[in-house]
RNA sequence: GGCCCGGUGGUCAAGCGGUUAAGACUCCGCCCUUUCACGGCGGCAACACGGGUUCGAGUCCCGUCCGGGUCACCA
């Protein structure tokens, strides 16, 4: 089983160099976690930012995890987010596959590779079977055996994995563009598995086998990998190939001591989305999370995908975990809402009104929404009463600031009915001069007036637009058949 | 437990030896007003603790405490 050298020359040669490249590199898992989507953003931002070339590359090492369907998710949110990739496995490119399934031989030559060049070795020791509580390191007897006899064993037929030989002694530095140097000695580090009894490579083992090959220059991941990324290095080191600059990001957590995760219940992209979340929202709320703009722009928080390209600094990265504010989230989804243009916010929030108003055009709604809500998912509620007339109290006639209550909602009512019935265009310009006319001649204040009208058209306290627009889209017939049963509701 | 990392208001955060320690969210007032919002103005609230170094420390060093990560043939 002698080694193809001219293969690993052919798989040099077809490396790209001399500009940035960072690649997003997902486990196929069905749902995109927000801390994902935030190093999905980050990885693209650098590339972007630095004019190169930004990859996709699936991560479905682990078979036993493959959910159907799960890629799928994967290209529809980037898409959504307009995180474009320049490679990957639906676009191809110089370097593919980029599927780490179907690079399975790949792993395998480098391992053998790294073992002739005495840097791994074969190991057959049955699989370590849960040790509780053992935290102690025992050299592996395999470590110390020929090549002749493992090799002989491998042919054999003998099961085996490759694990990565640690040098005794000695100390591994390691670069990181968020947490600078951090120094390790060797002897606390473990012969890692590199490729799995079944063949397949361990995630550590592909991923320094593929950033590579792929060329990447900027890896960017979540810190629970930076322990270990100094065996990273010593792998590159063994290889003699050049270390990629390391960005690793802290976590995005639920509360102080738990990171955001799906099994406790914590929404993912698609749960916001969902929930009445803009996508453009969400990656600027995420970018925020973790990462903010230095000098001039130190106080800015609204930024379009375009502003975070050109603003975005790996120096501005945060070293401690961010707590995911969902609150804030709604504050920055209320901005995005209330600067669509109204054409954009009628559209996404048409669906909404629909959900409860079928007898009026969503267009005239829709004005009355865009600054009064921060969530499309209120919606709904909001304008139910347009529909039906709900049920409500008299009670509802009583408010002290409009200084009204049922005997002078009763006077007010008497007295609009009859000059709404004789309003001929119903605009809501004529309604409006309408009331207020009225108003000034039965010289009570304006809200006195309007509290009995609106609250006999919608049957709620509070109310989406005020009176007049509430009766304007409600139309005559219906507006003077509420205004009556209100009148009569007040004897 | 070993190793690694982190620690500015409740939350996100600026700060790079000298500042009244920014800004945003939340919360609370006030103004505007046709309810509620929007908008405007104002307010509450922080450098984990202890030692150094220095004329001077949130900023540098050491220790303590607290939190996180990792120690898989999972990623």
């Amino acid at each position: 089983m002698g080694l193809d050298y001219q293969y690993f020359e052919q798989m040099e040669a077809k490396i790209p160099k001399g500009k940035v490249r960072t690649r997003f590199a997902p486990s196929p898992t069905g749902y995109m976690h927000v801390g994902n989507l935030r190093t999905a953003l980050y990885t693209w931002l650098i590339a972007r930012h630095g004019k190169g070339t930004f990859i996709l590359r699936i991560e479905d090492t682990d078979q036993g995890r493959l959910v159907e369907g799960a890629t799928d998710v994967i290209y529809r949110t980037m898409a959504e987010c307009k995180l474009d990739h320049d490679e990957g496995p639906d676009v191809g490119g110089p370097v593919a596959p980029y599927i780490q399934s179907e690079r399975r031989d790949t792993y395998g030559q480098y391992a053998r590779l790294l073992v002739e060049k005495g840097h791994a070795y074969y190991c057959f020791c049955e699989k370590n079977e849960t040790e509780e509580e053992q935290f102690d390191k025992v050299e592996d007897p395999c470590r110390s055996m020929s090549l002749e006899e493992a090799l002989a064993k491998v042919e054999a037929g003998e099961p085996y994995v490759i694990r990565q030989k640690i040098p005794h002694g000695g100390t591994t530095i390691f670069q990181d563009a968020i947490f600078g140097d951090i120094t390790v000695e060797n002897d606390t580090l473990d012969d890692q598995v590199l490729l799995k009894r079944d063949g397949l490579p361990t995630y550590n083992f592909a991923n320094v086998i593929d950033d590579h090959l792929m060329g990447i220059t900027h890896v960017v991941r979540g810190s629970e990998y930076l322990s270990s990324a100094p065996k990273y290095n010593l792998l590159y080191q063994a290889f003699g190939w050049d270390v990629p600059t390391y960005v690793h990001c802290s976590p995005v957590m639920r509360d102080a001591q738990h990171k955001m995760s799906k099994r406790h219940g914590d929404p993912s992209y698609e749960d916001l989305k969902a929930q009445g979340y803009l996508t453009e929202a969400i990656l600027n709320y995420v970018a925020l999370l973790g990462w903010s703009p230095r000098g001039e722009l130190a106080e800015k928080e609204i930024f379009t995908l375009d502003e975070l390209v050109e603003a975005f600094e790996l120096t501005g990265v945060s070293k401690s975990p961010a707590i995911f504010d969902i609150d804030k989230l709604t504050h920055f989804n209320a901005i995005y809402l209330r600067s669509m243009s109204p054409e954009a916010f009628l559209e996404v929030a048409a669906p909404y009104i629909r959900q409860s108003v079928t007898k009026y055009d969503p267009a005239l709604i829709a004005p009355l929404l865009q600054a009064r809500c921060e969530k499309l998912t209120e919606i709904p509620e909001k304008v139910d009463f347009f529909d039906t007339l709900p049920e409500y109290s008299v009670e509802l006639f009583t408010n002290k600031k409009s200084k009204c209550n049922p005997e002078v909602s009763k006077a007010m009512l008497e007295a609009v009915i009859p000059m709404l019935d004789g309003i001929t265009q119903w605009t809501t310009e004529a309604i409006h001069d309408g009331l207020i006319t009225l108003a000034e001649k039965l010289e009570v204040k304006n809200a006195t007036l309007m509290w009995p009208v609106r609250i006999a058209a919608a049957g709620k306290s509070v109310t989406p637009g005020g009176a007049v627009e509430i009766c304007h889209i409600l139309g005559k017939e219906e507006t003077l058949r509420r205004l009556k049963l209100g009148l009569e509701k007040l004897g």
